[in-house]
DNA sequence: ACTCAGGGTCGAC
DNA sequence: GTCGACCCTGAG
């Protein structure tokens, strides 16, 4: 089990970035996280002033190293964003107060299945769904209570509607019967890059259980895209309260807008406002 | 024991 | 565009 660094300490803040409600399956505290990407489990730790990680199943190699740091974002320049957004008071406070917050990408399809998931949920009750079908599913690559391999689509069909009911999906259940149906017919493109944004959102929203909300979180932590600004409770109480947005709209209006004034910066943004607000 | 709300969406009007 | 229904769970 080989230390690899993976950047200094400043520049990702571990408990923001992996425990924050843009993933569910990490678990530790403050500078330590064990959690799976892909079919490893991971150990990603602060000592000093860097961030390391350790996998418990193979030694890494430069080629998983720079898989690590893709998942992590690494590559997002922050200092560049937060310099950009000096002059707008509530934003720069935000990225301030929270250095180091950084958007992963994550797998779309667990990206799809996790909001889905969070749909009129809370981060505690998201991660046990989560991590009851990861342990419901099998497929144990590790020693520890959470060391499983993500469901894959195929997987889900055959656990059923019934059986997640049972371990807790409630009314949520039959649409993830639906996303896996749709992966499994290839309605769903898990590797598009370049596609316009209203064609993706109309594709994702094609899944019952997503509607605009979900699908801008499957893009922003699935997708890798910059240009989905996902709007909940947080976020709108966010835009209204400290950026002058106009209370009587819907939130799918509040991130149209939201959308065309920060561009491809709007992931970002949203990510600053939903922890600076879920926070405070 | 009872109410309330949590990273919304669906279907019917 | 508005409105009730939808499952479950932990907090107060």
């Amino acid at each position: 089990m080989n230390n690899v660094v993976i950047c200094e300490a400043n520049e990702i803040n571990l408990k923001s970035t992996l425990d924050g409600g843009q993933a569910f399956r990490w678990h530790g505290k403050e500078d330590s996280y064990r959690g799976v990407i892909e079919d490893k489990v991971y150990i990603i730790f602060r000592e000093e002033n860097l961030i390391n990680a350790k996998c418990i199943n193979s030694k890494i190699d430069s080629a998983e190293l720079l898989k690590i740091k893709r998942y992590l974002g690494i590559d997002f320049n922050l200092d560049n964003f937060k310099k950009k957004y000096k002059k707008n008071e509530y934003i720069y406070k935000l990225i301030k107060q929270n250095q180091g917050l950084r958007i992963l990408k994550q797998d779309p399809w667990e990206s799809i299945v996790s909001f889905i998931t969070s749909s009129v949920s809370n981060i505690s009750k998201i991660k046990k769904n989560i991590n009851e079908l990861c342990i419901l599913n099998g497929k144990k690559i590790g020693d520890g209570e959470y060391d499983y391999i993500f469901p894959n689509d195929v997987e889900i069909i055959q656990i059923g509607e019934i059986e997640l009911r049972k371990i807790g999906f409630g009314f949520r259940a039959p649409y993830l019967i639906d996303a896996a149906m749709k992966s499994l017919d290839n309605k769903i493109n898990m590797n598009s890059k370049n596609d316009k944004y209203d064609d993706k959102l109309s594709e994702l929203t094609n899944i019952k259980g997503v509607g605009r909300k979900v699908a801008d979180c499957i893009m922003t932590y699935g997708y890798g895209r910059r240009d989905s600004f996902p709007v909940d409770r947080w976020v709108r109480k966010g835009l209204i309260d400290n950026l002058g947005y106009n209370p009587a709209l819907s939130n799918d209006k509040l991130s149209e807008l939201a959308q065309k004034k920060f561009k491809n910066d709007s992931a970002y943004v949203q990510q600053y406002i939903f922890y600076g607000e879920k926070t405070s």
